[in-house]
DNA sequence: CACCATTTGTCCGTATGTATT
DNA sequence: GAATACATACGGACAAATGGT
C-alpha cells in the first residue's frame, strides 16, 4: 500500500503532469524520511497512487533521475539516488564543450572559482590539517613526479590531491563541488596542448603545495595555489591568442 | 532535414535507448554550434533521425531538460536551453529540505562555502568596483535597513545585493553559482527562526560590506563578511542544540 | 540448469491541449 | 473560426533485466 495522495486537480493546471507526479515523489521522499539506496514504489504502484499514466509516471522519474534524486535499476526497482552532483558536472560540461568552440570563457571562469576556494580556504586547511595527510599529500606529489618522469599522465593523483586538500574541513558539500569542477576541468581542458614545461611546473607546485601544508605555511600555501593554476592560466590565454582557424571538430 | 546519424547498434548494447538519444541530441547541438534559444528538430524528426520510438526520445528530452540544456514549449517546439544552474538548485534544495529533518548539515556546509568564496574574492571585488557599485550597495544596505524598520522582509534586495558584489569580477559562473546557493539557502533557510536581534545584525552587516567597498577597505570587508553569516551560523547552532534530545529514527 | 514472477525499457496507436497562420 | 503543426497524455503490448525457486 502506497501513501501517496492523488494529484486533486486532473491536470486541468497550467503545470504539466509529469512535474506534479515529480514533486509527489519528492514529497514522499521527504515524508517518509527516506535516504539513498530506499526503495520507492513501482511504476504501477505510482500510477495508482497519484492517478496517472506510466508515461507521466517515467517521464517524471527521469527528471528526477537527472538530479540524482531518483535511482532507478532495470528490472529491479526504483529508488532514492544518491544526491551527488552528477547534474551539475553534466550541465556545466555541455556548457564547457560549447563555449569551447568559441572561447574558453567557462574553462576560465572554472578555474578561478578553484583557485578561490582553495586560497579562501588556505588557513583552515592548514591548521585543520593533521601528519598523516601530510604523508599522503606528499605522497601523491612524489607519485606524480614519477608518472611525469615516464612521460605518463597523473590525472588520478591530481584529482585525488585536491580532494585530501579539502578533506579536513569536513565539508561534503565543498568537496563535491570541488570534485565536480574538477571532473568538468577534466573533460573540457583536454583541448589545451599541455607542454613539457607546463607539466614540470604542475608536479613542482603540487609538491610546493605538499610541503606548504605540512609546515602550516599559510603564505607558502597560497603562493603554491597561485603557482599551480600559473600555468593553466596561460595555456587559456595562448590558445585563445592562435585558435585554430579552421578546425573542424571529426564528426 | 535532419542530420543525425541513426543509433548503429540497434539497441544491443547495454546502455539504455534514450540515454543514446540524449547524447545524439547533444552532439547535434554541439557540432550545430547552436546556443540557447536556438530551434531544435521536432519529436517526430528526432524519432526519424535516430530510429527510436517517441517514448525514448521523449525521455531522453526530459532529463536533458532537467539539465537545462533542452527547452521545451508546449505545442511550439524544441529549443537548446538556457543551460542555467537550475538542475543544481533543484538538487542541492532537496538534499538540504532532506537533512533539514535530522541536522542543519547541508545550509550549515552553504553557508561555509558562500562566506568563503565572499572572502575569497574580497581584494578582487574591492579593486574592480567602481563609483556606481558602490552607490548601489549603499542604497540597497538602506533600503533593508527601511525594511527591516516597517517589519517587512527584504530578500530581494538581499539577494540583489550579494549578486552585485560579485558583479565587477565578470565571472559569470561565479555569479550564478552564487546565485544558486543563495537560493537554495532561501528555500532551506526559512525553518530557522529569525530574531529581531538577528535581523538588526544582518542590516548592519550589509551596511558595513557596502561600506567597506566604498572605501576600498580590504580587510573591512572581509571583517564585515564575517559579520554578516555570523548570525546566520548562531541561528544554526541553536537550531542543533534544542533539538528533540531522545530522537530516535522511526523504523 | 531451466523456469517463473517482478520490474523497468521500448514501441505503437490514439486522443487531447496548445500555439501559430 | 478553421487548419496546421506541435507537444502532452493515455493505454496496451512486448522485450529485457533481475532475483529467486
Amino acid at each position: 500500500m502506497v501513501e501517496i495522495a492523488p494529484i486533486s486537480r486532473p491536470s486541468r493546471g497550467a503545470t504539466p503532469r509529469r512535474h506534479e507526479v515529480a514533486e509527489r515523489i519528492k514529497q514522499y521522499i521527504l515524508q517518509n524520511r527516506l535516504g539513498p539506496g530506499d526503495a520507492l514504489p513501482t511504476e504501477a504502484e505510482l500510477c495508482e497512487a497519484v492517478g496517472a499514466s506510466r508515461s507521466s509516471v517515467r517521464e517524471a522519474i527521469k527528471t528526477l533521475t537527472a538530479l540524482d534524486i531518483v535511482e532507478v535499476r532495470h528490472g529491479h526497482g526504483t529508488y532514492v539516488g544518491r544526491l551527488s552532483l552528477a547534474a551539475l558536472v553534466e550541465s556545466l560540461t555541455f556548457r564547457g564543450l560549447l563555449s569551447r568552440a568559441d572561447d574558453f570563457r567557462v574553462l576560465s571562469e572554472l578555474v578561478e572559482v578553484r583557485q578561490t576556494v582553495e586560497q579562501g580556504m588556505a588557513a583552515s586547511i592548514v591548521n585543520a590539517s593533521d601528519e598523516s595527510l601530510h604523508g599522503e599529500l606528499l605522497d601523491l606529489a612524489e607519485q606524480m613526479a614519477e608518472c611525469a618522469a615516464r612521460g605518463e599522465s597523473f590525472i588520478e593523483q591530481d584529482r585525488e590531491f585536491h580532494l585530501l586538500l579539502l578533506e579536513p574541513l569536513g565539508n561534503e558539500l565543498l568537496t563535491q563541488l570541488t570534485a565536480a569542477f574538477w571532473d568538468v576541468h577534466a573533460i573540457v581542458a583536454p583541448s589545451l596542448g599541455t607542454t613539457s614545461e607546463s607539466v614540470r611546473e604542475t608536479v613542482e607546485a603540487h609538491r610546493a603545495i605538499a610541503r606548504a601544508v605540512a609546515a602550516r605555511d599559510v603564505s607558502a600555501f597560497i603562493r603554491s595555489v597561485e603557482a599551480h593554476y600559473a600555468p593553466v592560466r596561460r595555456n587559456l590565454r595562448e590558445s585563445l591568442e592562435h585558435r585554430d582557424p579552421g578546425g573542424a571538430p571529426a564528426g
